[in-house]
DNA sequence: TCAATCACG
DNA sequence: ACGTACGTGATTGAT
């Protein structure tokens, strides 16, 4: 039986939907009917065909071929209402979260792309379905291609189809002729002009008769009617042009396989929180069924284990299997809260072992951790089960979470429920649905769901581990996963457990220092305003600074005026008020996100853990949080001594090393600029070298404003140059600035030429990668939205800088971490901030220290520049940088 | 929960 | 003509 194709007309149907449904909005007050009655459509249909592949086309906002022919063509319809036009973009975020392909090309209409997929599809053999509000479509039709139209009456939908033989039965032409029949007519709708005087049942009768356009002209004479004879005379060249508007293209140049468009199960964790966002109550509940259903295989094989003896099985079981999949469940808070572990190592083998009787928690711990040394493990997350395992062989271990990461490391909040969706087409409950917030002991006491729970999160973890273990290897990030992202989680969870030690007295002087100049600004802060108000309300004090003192400058953001540092600095030359609030604020932040907030972390040893997250940014890069420890004030002196409460525990000194400009390195090396990479061999200040070329100065005769600016250039190369945002960045024009953009370029052609190549390469492939091969998809290169394709170039070009320079930081992490360990040493790593590693370092062992972090940062990557650090030591932090 | 602000590389 | 530099996280006030 041949496949069948479903083709959508996205716009059209969701213009039918938004006139055919009452207005809906959901709770937040979004509009939802279109996509409701959207939805409704499709739903029908899918159920009606069984449908092979299927796509849903949309219109761009952009000029057409129709454009260029005819100067007054107005293409798709009257202007959308608002309340349409917010519904779009949810429209397509929704398809796509159900996995459904959307197809759109600047340049041409939606029916242009349908009717070319249409008949791609049948001469591949398909039938095709081409779902449209618009009976334009109807050129289409044929005896493999059924134009759909769907009609939404009082809440139910029915569709009028269309072969070609019932083209010909309603409107007594082929579907070739519909479009001189149009053509013949006009069409309002569109501006595609007519033949005056020719309406539809003169069109109609002279297509019947003559067949075509041009045998109604052949034969013109004929032609009884005068004033339809002396129009159709006076408007041939209006006719023709309009028979070319009329006619769908059908042969544009698309890159899209049918393959990447077959159906999959579309009832994802993604859509599912979609429906629940748009409140699309009885989709959910059809959403809960199919994943039921679905799902009700694995989980009959559920087994729990609470026989010592059965226990004993399942471990050797485990043993032999390739790969195990392993959680251990424990509630959050609570100290003795370990609940249980629960092991999956096949497809009908997955049980949950729960501390009860003779399976002790010791029992258990003790089991696992010799099951980490006979097999290999998948879990979610490994660096929070490390704790559990052995941790000489993280080699053998393979963590989904860092997998799915890799894999689209546009995703920062990766959930087991989330892998399950994306990698494997399942739909989970979440935990908040099953247990809303009840502590997990809670749950675990709800026996069967909780069997269910666990398991599922366990058989996804191993599941999954296969199926991204694949994707990682297709996608040329094997290695990167195996060399560097798993054995550095372990270097993480060393770091978070070894923590920082801080001295809380001089954090608590430090911070009541601050409050007590605060209390003195707040003071003369309301006097200078003559009144009293909240400082830290941008709102309140945007009110004060320009409509009760009338400062100039007003309005910036959306929700009012700008009261941000860069306004208030131009507003402190004018009033004191200004100055006040400037100083205050950065009082203020001091207090409140460093003295008071990290003193909430300090635990009973005065050490603060802060957490590494491996899985979080776009880039590659290592974020740190609760606290965040990379980003402790530094360029403000008031600020940096700060540092001086984090010191290294008794008798030990802090050893700081930080690469030295290590993104204008990697730019040089992965550009190959002979220039860029012979200024780094002069070893001099390459800022002063730069501006020494740019601006054909003599090297020594470089003035301070010179190097600023190549500096500021430099900055911006890496960030994804525009001569705006330099311009902003050094208070010039954009005149001035795109001559600096143009003279840097000049000097380091190859340069120009790398960055250009990342971004056509970043459109050709649709991601960027690093030197190791991690990659960063961006999607907003295909936007239709200036701003948004503008930031997917900078991102294209910034990407692969900042990505590299986090993957070679990264293995000088592990091979410092290494070494230290191997070596034996005392001296632990405890801070990583991007391009700085901070080592607490026994006194005996500094020499040893300094080579080691010396020789390891600086061979982390083989680049045609040399990869300089700067290492400091001291007492404090402070002292250290 | 979001927007504005500001700390870091 | 469009309106910005790249990557993060914490705190605050307003909704």
């Amino acid at each position: 039986m041949s496949e069948k194709l479903v083709l959508i007309d996205g716009n059209s149907i969701l213009n039918r939907a938004f006139y055919g449904v009452p207005d809906l909005t959901n709770s937040k007050g979004l509009h939802t009917n279109a996509v409701y009655g959207f939805l409704n459509i499709l739903f029908k249909i899918l159920e009606e065909e069984k449908a092979d592949y299927l796509m849903v086309a949309f219109d761009v906002k952009a000029p057409t071929f129709r454009h260029e022919l005819f100067k007054e063509y107005k293409g798709t319809r009257k202007p959308m209402p608002e309340e349409l036009r917010e519904q779009v973009p949810v429209m397509k975020e929704v398809l796509h979260a159900m996995g459904i392909v959307t197809i759109e090309k600047a340049g041409f209409e939606a029916d242009d792309i349908l009717g070319t997929l249409a008949k791609r599809g049948e001469s591949s053999g398909m039938e095709v379905s081409l779902v449209s509000g618009d009976r334009d479509l109807l050129q289409i039709a044929t005896e493999h291609i059924k134009i759909r139209i769907p009609k939404t009456k009082g809440g139910r939908t029915e569709v009028e189809d269309y072969y070609a033989a019932d083209v010909l039965a309603a409107y007594k032409v082929t579907p070739e002729q519909f479009i001189d029949l149009k053509a013949l007519m006009g069409d309002t709708a569109d501006n595609i002009p007519g033949v005056p005087k020719v309406g539809e049942k003169t069109a109609t009768e002279l297509m019947v008769t003559y067949g075509s356009i041009e045998n109604i002209y052949a034969h013109i004479e004929e032609i009884t009617k005068k004033s339809i004879q002396a129009s159709l005379r006076e408007n041939k060249e209006l006719a023709d042009l309009s028979k070319v508007l009329a006619a769908i293209k059908t042969d544009c140049e698309l890159e899209v396989s049918f393959e990447n468009a077959r159906l999959k199960n579309f009832y994802t964790q993604d859509a599912y929180e979609w429906f629940k966002k748009l409140e699309f109550k009885a989709f959910l509940s059809r959403f809960e069924e199919k994943g039921e259903d679905r799902n009700q295989e694995t989980a009959d094989s559920f087994k729990e284990i609470t026989e010592l003896s059965e226990a004993e099985k399942v471990f050797e079981e485990a043993a032999k299997a390739k790969r195990a999949a392993f959680q251990v469940f424990c509630d959050e808070k609570a100290q003795g809260g370990f609940i249980g572990i629960a092991l999956s190592y096949a497809e009908d083998k997955t049980v949950l072992l729960k501390k009860e009787g003779f399976l002790t928690e010791e029992y258990l711990k003790d089991k696992l951790y010799a099951l980490s040394e006979k097999t290999e493990l998948a879990a979610f997350d490994i660096k929070k089960q490390y704790a559990y395992i052995e941790r000489e062989k993280t080699d053998s271990y393979f963590d989904v979470l860092i997998g799915a990461y890799l894999i689209n490391p546009l995703k920062s909040d990766y959930e087991v429920e989330d892998i399950a969706s994306e990698h494997l087409n399942l739909l989970l409950k979440s935990r908040q649905e099953l247990f809303g917030k009840e502590n997990l002991q809670k749950a675990s006491e709800k026996q069967a769901e909780f069997l269910k729970y666990a398991c599922f999160h366990t058989f996804v973890i191993w599941k999954a581990s296969a199926v991204i273990e694949e994707k990682l290897k297709e996608s040329g990030m094997y290695l990167l996963f195996r060399q560097i992202e798993m054995p550095l989680s372990l270097v993480l969870f060393d770091m978070e457990k070894e923590g920082i030690l801080v001295r809380p007295e001089e954090l608590k002087k430090y911070g009541d220092n601050l409050a007590k100049k605060l209390t003195e600004l707040e003071e003369s802060i309301y006097s200078m305003a003559g009144e009293h108000f909240n400082i830290n309300s941008p709102k309140q004090l945007g009110e004060i600074l320009f409509d009760k003192l009338k400062l100039p400058g007003g309005k910036k953001t959306k929700t009012g005026y700008s009261t941000a540092a860069d306004v208030l600095e131009k507003l402190a030359q004018d009033h004191p008020l200004a100055a006040a609030v400037l100083e205050y604020r950065g009082l203020a932040k001091l207090k409140s996100t460093y003295a008071d907030g990290l003193a909430a972390f300090i635990d009973d040893k005065n050490r603060i853990h802060s957490n590494f997250n491996q899985t979080i940014t776009a880039t590659g890069r290592i974020s740190s949080t609760e606290p965040n420890l990379q980003n402790i004030p530094m360029r403000m002196e008031s600020g940096r001594l700060i540092r001086k409460v984090f010191v290294p525990k008794d008798g030990y000194l802090f050893m700081d090393a930080d690469y030295s400009q290590i993104e204008l390195r990697v730019l040089a090396h992965m550009s190959g600029d002979e220039q860029l990479i012979e200024a780094y061999k002069m070893e001099e200040d390459i800022h002063r070298i730069t501006a020494s070329k740019v601006f054909h100065t003599p090297f020594e005769e470089v003035t301070d404003l010179q190097r600023r600016n190549a500096k500021a250039v430099n900055f911006g190369i890496v960030y994804g140059i525009s001569s705006f945002g330099l311009s902003q960045d050094l208070s010039i024009t954009r005149k001035e600035a795109a001559d600096y953009i143009e003279q840097y370029f000049a000097t380091y052609p190859d340069v120009k030429k790398f960055l250009e190549r990342l971004v056509s390469e970043a459109k050709e492939k649709g991601y960027v990668t690093t030197m190791f091969g991690r990659r960063r998809p961006v999607p907003e290169l295909s936007s239709s939205n200036f701003m948004q394709r503008s930031f997917g170039e900078r991102v294209a070009m910034n990407s692969p800088i900042q990505g590299t320079a986090a993957d070679i930081i990264k293995i000088a992490m592990i091979q410092v971490w290494k070494r230290l360990k191997e070596e034996g040493l005392k001296s632990k790593l405890i801070l990583q901030v991007h391009d700085e590693l901070l080592v607490e370092t026994a006194p005996e062992e500094e020499e040893k220290v300094r080579c080691i972090l010396t020789q390891e940062m600086q061979s982390a990557a083989e680049l045609k520049v040399k990869l300089e650090i700067d290492l400091h030591t001291g007492g404090d932090w402070y002292q250290a940088k």
